[in-house]
Formats: C-alpha cells, structure tokens, sequence
DNA sequence: GTCCCGATGTATCGGCCCGATACATCGCAA
DNA sequence: TTGCGATGTATCGGGCCGATACATCGGGAC
C-alpha cells in the first residue's frame, strides 16, 4: 500500500526522504498520521531494488535553501515504476478496501479512470455494509452478553460505519452522473485482465467530487 | 495491545484459542475485523513464556458438543496474569490514544476505575483534537496543492475527527457526573506509580453510559 | 452407506510496518 | 559560543497480517 503512494507521489515531482515523508502526511493525513522512517526507508530500498525507483545524491547548486555537501539522497521513479504505478492503481485485492488500502486508493483517483473509481468506491461499500450489518448483529442478538461500555463502542463504530456508507452512496451517485458508463448497474466487476489505456498522465477526472454538504 | 485484550477475555472464562479468536472478534468488532492466528498463536505463546497464562489439554468429558480426544488447547489465566491485567488497564502510553490502543481500553472500562476511565478519555481527545487540527490546516493552507479527491478524503476524515470529538466530550461528561472524582478539572495526570487498590474484579462502573441519542 | 463440505481447531512462515534509537548537519537565537 | 530545533539518513527488534498446511467432526447429498 505504502509502495502505492511512495510511487504516486514521485509521479509528480523527485524528492528525498524526509520531504516525502511530509508529503505522504498531508496526503494520507486521514489514513495514518505520519510514516515511520523504520517502513519509509526499507521500502524505498525495495522499491529500489525492483527497479521502480532511482537513487542519487542530489546536486547540492540545485538546492537553494541548502548549500552542504551532505549524502541528500533524491529518489525519481523509472518508466517501469510508472508502469507499476498503473498497474497497482489500476488492479484491486481485497486488501483495497480496507481502511488503509481504500484511503490510498482514494487520494490517487484523480489518476485513476471512472470505471476503476467506480469499481473501488462500490467494493469499499461492500466492505463498510458487512462490517455494519456484523455490528447490528452484535447490538442486537448479543446485547445481552456484553457490558455497558463495550456496546456504547459498537454504536459508535455502527454510527461511523453507516455513516461512510451514505458517503460512499453519494461519491458512487455523482461518479455516475458525469457519464453513465456504458454497463448498467447490473454487472460490476468486468474480468478486466488489462487495465484501462493508460495515457501517461492527467488525463482522467474531469470533474471534481462535492458529495459534501458544507458545515457552517 | 491484543495482550490486554487476551488477558481480559480469560478473566472473564478460559477458553481455547478458536473460542478466544471469536471472542475478540465481537468484543473488538469496531477495531478489527477478525485477530489472525498468525498473532493469536504466537501471542498467546509469549503470554504463556511470561507465565500470565497457562495451556492445557481440555477434559475431553466436560465439553458437551465436542466428545472426541483431539487436542484442545484450553487457556486459562494465572494470578499474575490477573495483575498484569490490571497493570496494563491502569497504565496509560501514547499508544493508548491511537485506534486500536483506544478501542481495547475502551472495551475494558467496565473493569476499570473512574479516575482512569477520565484519564483515558482526555487523552484521546487530546489525539484526536490534533489530528483535527491538522486536518484543517491542510484544508486551509494547502488546499490549492491537493486535487479535488485528495481533499474529500481530508473533508470525510475531518469530519470523523470533529463527530468522535463530540463523543467524546458526552462520554466524560457523564462520567464526570456519576460523582465528581476528588480533584477538580485541572490536574489530570497524577504521577500515579501505584495502580487504584485493585479490588479483584466487578467493583467498577456503577453506572453504564449512555451518551448516544438513539436513532430511529 | 459413503463421500464430501463447511465448521472447528492448531500451528508456522515470510513480509509489512512500527517505535526506539543512533548519528550528523544547518540556521538561528540566547 | 553554545546549544537547540529542524532537517536528514539509517538500522533493529518485535507485533501483526495473510497465506498456507494439516486434522477432525457432524450432517446433508447421492
């Protein structure tokens, strides 16, 4: 999942480390609060490794806030991890819609063509109603076996689930209402052994999401 | 973390693994789905290693549905398993305000005392009012760099952050309205090397929660 | 009758990711 | 000038996960 999002990122523009690092923050803040340099640089070496990425120390009269000498390392992603990027944003496993692996999908859908989103956003909806329909079983057939405190967190979590389910039904609405894809709302999941054409970039997402009521 | 929540499931009965993974599957079902038994297992191993818990091959006769001589593991937790428990519920790290750490300490307030329940949920309100706030500096400041989906993603998670907020403001009220525990609302980290008094079991929570409005 | 399937049950392995830790430099303010 | 906070790279032990293997039991299909 992390590889996803290092490759997303470099996509852009080539970074170090630590900057990534910010970046990833602020891109997954919802996800997880920062990452650890102790899966950050691993990684970064696998990716490495595979091919997907480059290492080079970075030319120090290029960077103007720093004039040192020291080992910045700057990682640039390769035409392979461009593919591999595709691929992964492209291809979607169970682990997709768990909460990590929907966030990182999600945050790259700009990048991603209708048909996968909708495919996403509808398997991630899966997901949410069986865990909500899990925890209305529990509130109500095992509500007696379980102590106060315990079944106030299964309402909150119930709240929160049926909540992103309602999310989730207005993004898959609006999602349809650009275009309607070709398929009725019958049949979902296209075999699909290749992924969509793929034009190297910022090709897709013609309209931006507002699904949200603003708050005042 | 899955420690504490062993540990207290066998407070409650001794169970065989398969039991226990159901067990925690219900009780935590807003944290996780399921425990693999990739970590049940291995844990229960070190649990058993430390000595907080013992194994033993179940009575074959005392089982009613299972009348076979397989080899079932029933555990059982040991006086220091009991008071590692209770160590644990009182003791209160940073990883005691994330998700997971919240959740299972949360499921467990019926077992603890007053004063730590309100220790407890200051601090994760304190967590979370963070990542709220760093929510809405990304919203804010960088909104400009992020595309349309990206900042969706913060807006959903943002107002996650604001709604838990929220419940957690109700769950310390009513709490704090049980009876006004001693000290006034300014100094809530007592040094606290000594755990409350530990009376063995079933002493806390006089009163059940109930900050939730039911909905329809 | 028997055959197979789903639930029950125990266990290991490779791999991702985390927190803690170590070390080094830069710009700036006390 | 001293020292501190931000920047920066890197490793290590350990928790937890999914995949996998293996075995038994009760019951329905045929």
């Amino acid at each position: 999942m992390l590889e996803l999002a290092i490759l997303g990122l470099l996509q852009e523009t080539p970074m170090h480390g630590y900057e990534l690092r910010k970046e990833l923050a602020t891109k997954l803040g919802t996800i997880r609060a920062a990452i650890s340099y102790g899966t950050l640089y691993p990684t970064l070496k696998r990716l490495r490794t595979a091919g997907w990425i480059t290492e080079s120390e970075s030319d120090p009269t290029m960077i103007p806030p720093m004039t040192s000498k020291r080992g910045r390392v700057v990682y640039k992603i390769t035409a392979d991890g461009k593919e591999r990027f595709a691929d992964l944003l492209a291809q979607a496993g169970p682990e997709t819609y768990d909460d990590a692996g929907f966030g990182v999908h999600f945050a790259f859908f700009s990048r991603t063509d209708r048909a996968t989103r909708l495919r996403i956003l509808e398997g991630r909806r899966r997901r949410v109603e069986e865990r909500r329909e899990g925890l209305r079983d529990v509130l109500s057939r095992a509500a007696g076996r379980l102590d106060a405190y315990t079944l106030e967190l299964q309402r909150h979590g119930l709240d929160a689930a049926e909540r992103e389910v309602r999310w989730l039904e207005e993004l898959i609405t609006n999602e349809r209402s650009g275009r309607a894809p070709a398929g009725t709302a019958g049949e979902l999941d296209i075999p699909s052994a290749e992924p969509p054409p793929q034009r190297t970039a910022g090709d897709a997402s013609p309209e931006p999401p507002r699904p949200h009521q603003d708050r005042p």
